[in-house]
DNA sequence: ATATGTCACTAAATCGATGTAGTAAATAAA
DNA sequence: TTTATTTACTACATCGATTTAGTGACATAT
């Protein structure tokens, strides 16, 4: 019952030629090196008929080529993250190439495993959105000259290719777009994060509020903690500033949890509260009201993520300069979380 | 700059012993096999100080062993793939294994090139949601030997360890809810598959709908094609059919699209229409009304996936009985979405 | 007749591990 | 003293591919 997997050994010997004559016909080398048609189609058809594959993982040891990128996102389940893997993986698809996800968990020590275990086994290349701490490793991958895009954040102090949004611009203009309609005591809520994009983020806002000598409320949240104490800290926040008429969050998810908490209150969006989320998220539009975005272009990212890569793979030696991409974001507005001023009017 | 990778063979002539002491140390057989704890100490230290890490890929087409386990689900995007890719991810973790994921978007080619892939690889087992017209590459796997637990669905005729809610039972309980609550007219909408878990959940409507002598309205849309007609065919449905007064969903993300169908026909829920979800999502409690939805017990699904596929790796060779597992799906009951009865009282 | 060139293949080294079957030296048993 | 046993290692085949450097047979050139 339990077949054993033909080998390219057992190919060869049942057609009582050499294991390289088989190699180079299988590879399309018949041409190249001198194979007669005749034998090319002969093993050809037989190798149809076996139904014998090439074990990869022998192929891999000798090539050290796996025709596997690996993707590191902080969640699958995120949506933003999900979409982009699903774009990434579409685009890798097209180039012959697998790809295999991760998810960080924005945990060093988790991202640390999974780089070292993609790395031993190989992969072509890494796109990762690193959590922070993990300025170590990626020098490593650098110095082993593994092709690797950062996105959505990465440091400052390394230079990588990477591609990430206009983060500082996204806060502003959303911050500005409540300034806009008459908000003026914005609370942001975002998370305990120095990495890039929260940073960023955290900049265009107190540019906006500054700007406009507002007074600035920040809440930072653990990340890890999020699911369990995000909806407390966003009630309390409101309840002990009850000034306090707009929120601008820092993710989607810490939207959905500022809802949760801003419902419990009894408060109404965009009456007593204006929303605004960075990064979109599917069920924005659906929810009553409906939730204004800062959202990412998440398609054109992917292209830029998968074109980075695929340079850095294709160039064979020569020094190629790392190249950084930023893609502006565009504002999803959606009135109803939002319009104050007609709401007053 | 490039340093190469250090090998087992490298540790050896630097330390000017043999490679196979190198590996009886490194694979902690030094008293097993009679090494000196001297030699095994240096060994140790200098393994550590060089940072070798030996390369998987040859351990592997060596062993034959990965430590990593492939979980094929329709897509990571979904809440509910995602949530047990969550699960089984953690448990395996835990046990010192590896998972990777791969999204089939339920689309036979897309998996069985995921599996052959992995497969190639030498995963060390499979856990899968099997889109249809898989039946020979499960067969594949069963004849291969390799450990595999289906979940979600499975297929009749062929006998395999799975994991599977009890989808007819929930999908009966959610209607007979409905008709509990005076609604009369209950379409189901679902999509065009032969897939165990959708046809049980018709099964469960039918057999709700012919006990009360009601008259069955059944939508099945193409699962690929949902993202682009399904808010448009649910609308055809309702307005041409202005009796239905309930929608019974097959999927979560057919109910998404179901609400925004009725929202753009300005119907209420419930008032006009009730909505049972099979499936439960995190934003059904969040939208207004919240939706009422058949859960299925992920926690409890995950841990009995991943235990039955240890057992099936840990056995040796005495031929196991494939084991099936059915797990009671749990309503969530919200009311806002079906309180028809306490609407009109 | 000898050298040169093609043609159609093949032997064997290699990638980096594992693990079986040994060996040489020291010690114990006869 | 000879044999057996133990101790502390090591040589080498192996997993399943790729790839370099040949080889033998035949044709053509000089």
């Amino acid at each position: 019952m339990k077949k054993k997997r033909v080998s390219i050994k057992d190919i060869a010997a049942q057609l009582n030629i050499s294991i390289t004559t088989v190699s180079f016909i299988l590879n399309g080398k018949s041409k190249e090196v001198g194979i007669s048609t005749a034998l090319t189609e002969k093993v050809l058809k037989h190798v149809e008929e076996t139904g014998y594959k090439p074990n990869l993982l022998a192929k891999s040891l000798r090539t050290g080529k796996t025709k596997i990128i690996c993707l590191l996102i902080e969640n699958i389940a995120d949506p933003f993250f999900a979409t982009v893997a699903g774009y990434v993986e579409e685009l890798f698809n097209q180039r012959g190439y697998k790809i295999i996800f991760g998810s960080t968990k924005n945990q060093a020590a988790k991202t640390r495993e999974l780089i070292d275990l993609f790395r031993d086994r190989h992969v072509d290349g890494f796109i990762i959105a690193p959590s922070e701490k993990l300025e170590a490793d990626i020098t490593n991958l650098l110095n082993e000259s593994i092709p690797l895009v950062l996105f959505d954040r990465y440091y400052k102090e390394i230079e990588t290719d990477r591609v990430t949004t206009d983060n500082y611009e996204g806060a502003y203009n959303a911050v500005k777009l409540l300034i806009d309609q008459d908000y003026r005591n914005i609370a942001l809520i975002t998370i305990d994060s120095e990495q890039t994009q929260m940073h960023d983020r955290l900049l265009g806002y107190e540019k906006a509020i500054s700007e406009y000598g507002l007074k600035p409320y920040t809440v930072k949240m653990n990340y890890q903690k999020v699911e369990q104490t995000a909806v407390e800290e966003i009630t309390q926040l409101l309840t002990q500033n009850p000034d306090i008429d707009a929120l601008f969050f820092g993710t989607n998810y810490l939207t959905l949890k500022g809802l949760q908490a801003i419902e419990e209150l009894n408060l109404s969006v965009p009456g007593d509260i204006g929303v605004i989320s960075f990064d979109d998220h599917d069920v924005f539009k659906l929810l009553k009201p409906n939730i204004t975005a800062v959202a990412q272009p998440i398609a054109k990212m992917s292209e830029e993520m998968v074109n980075l890569l695929l340079e850095q793979i294709d160039v064979t030696k020569a020094e190629r300069t790392k190249r950084q991409v930023v893609v502006p974001s565009t504002m999803h507005v959606r009135d109803s979380s939002i319009k104050k001023i007609n709401h007053n009017a």
